[in-house]
DNA sequence: CGCCCGATTGATAACGCTCAAGGCAAGTGG
DNA sequence: CCACTTGCCTTGAGCGTTATCAATCGGGCG
């Protein structure tokens, strides 16, 4: 048996869906059987091929989600930090695309999707909200097939730093200073380089006076700079 | 004005949502007004910034939708053809993301968001298909993710061909042999690379007997030797 | 017919990968 | 408590794939 903790009974409840439903509609929200479920560092938190009936919120920790070639070859194509949803991936097909792995001892909130279904008939603003989650998600994945598809190894990890920054600024957390938790081959692999290339890049952002990183332990110094890499004049 | 043919009066009515959508439904179908639109080559459907109202099915033709960054560096994000769905970039923050362009004269069905949302609260089956919808979207990008940060120029470009050719296949046209319409550039773009390296690509293909390409005609030769690009044995 | 855009092909160079060695920190067992 | 292992990170040297620059070709359209 796993924890099963009622989500609102959470300080975090509000990341089980809500931010733009009703508070008239609360009540309701509290039928959605929403329990909490904990993922130990390493463990999949569900796996490619896994039926689905689940969506997820992060609660504390964070996860990595893996996609596998027929061949094999694995790539992380996406990360999660606490506050954000996790799961859409297996709506499609009824069955998980890619697999969720816990970076640290972490906790997600479970959310029943067939109820979400059943909720979001009724209550139009959890519709709008589900909807606006899978768009965000499209979105994302758009822009992050731009920064494969069209960036420089430097400006891939410039992005990839600005971007957690700013998920981690959203979130409530610090935007300056964080513990990524992925190893330097899990950040090679989401970005579509080797884990040495990352190391070189990560060491000459920190010469150049940019960041200031111990391990996994990041602290931007430079956002602006950041931002400007790859730009003409940075050369 | 622009042509208001009603979808429903067309061949392809199917395409513009159903496919598991009950019979008994589809007079409150109907009611969606679901109008036409032509596009002509090289022309927007809508542009990055352009405030969302409409998902689109293509009715004839095919799209890119290309993404722009801020330095102004475009990438293609995606290839649309005839019966397949369009806009859902535009649902997570009211307004598109990217922009779609056609690739030749086209024509599509106008979907009104509003009034599918509205539908989607009272056929259970079309909130399914709805969410499956996006849901397969969030699952191709994720698979483009892949193909952009794992596999080599040839893979993409063998991954590539295979994947318009199933496409093609499922929507009842032939998978053997198409007309690509897209140029060597906005190939290597929605690729990763450049449209040199697309065009020695194919030529080498070609040479090796899995395709026959006079340029933008493609006919797939051998599509078992396509998926053997990049194994072992072939280096 | 001549123009222009797109495709092809070649030569060269750069960026990032591969292979390899070494370091550091945390954990394990004698 | 220290030797040893293990996992991850860093750094270096050399090479290969792919980008860049450039010339030519070809087809469609005015």
């Amino acid at each position: 048996m796993r924890s099963a903790a009622r989500c609102s009974s959470c300080a975090m409840r509000h990341l089980c869906m809500p931010q733009g439903v009703a508070a008239n509609e609360m009540p309701q929200l509290e039928a959605l059987i929403c329990s909490a479920r904990p993922v130990r560092r390493g463990e999949a938190l569900y796996r490619a091929g896994d039926s689905f009936d689940s969506l997820y919120a992060v609660r504390s920790g964070s996860l990595k989600t893996v996609m596998a070639h027929r061949d094999g070859r694995e790539q992380v194509t996406g990360l999660r930090i606490a506050g954000e949803a996790l799961g859409l991936d297996g709506i499609s097909s009824d069955q998980h695309a890619c697999s969720a792995v816990a970076l640290e001892d972490s906790s997600v909130c479970i959310i029943p999707y067939a109820a979400l279904k059943h909720l979001c008939r009724e209550i139009s603003s959890m519709q709008e909200r589900l909807h606006k989650l899978m768009g965000e998600q499209i979105v994302r994945e758009a822009a992050q097939m731009m920064v494969l598809g069209s960036l420089s190894a430097d400006e891939r990890v410039a992005a990839f730093l600005l971007d957690i920054s700013e998920r981690n600024a959203q979130r409530g957390y610090s935007s300056a200073e964080f513990n990524l938790r992925m190893t330097r081959e899990d950040m090679g692999s989401y970005l579509g380089m080797t884990l040495e290339t990352v190391s070189r890049t990560l060491s000459r952002f920190q010469k150049r006076g940019l960041i200031d990183a111990q391990g996994r332990l990041i602290h931007i110094v430079d956002p602006e700079g950041l931002r400007q890499v790859g730009a003409p004049s940075n050369a």
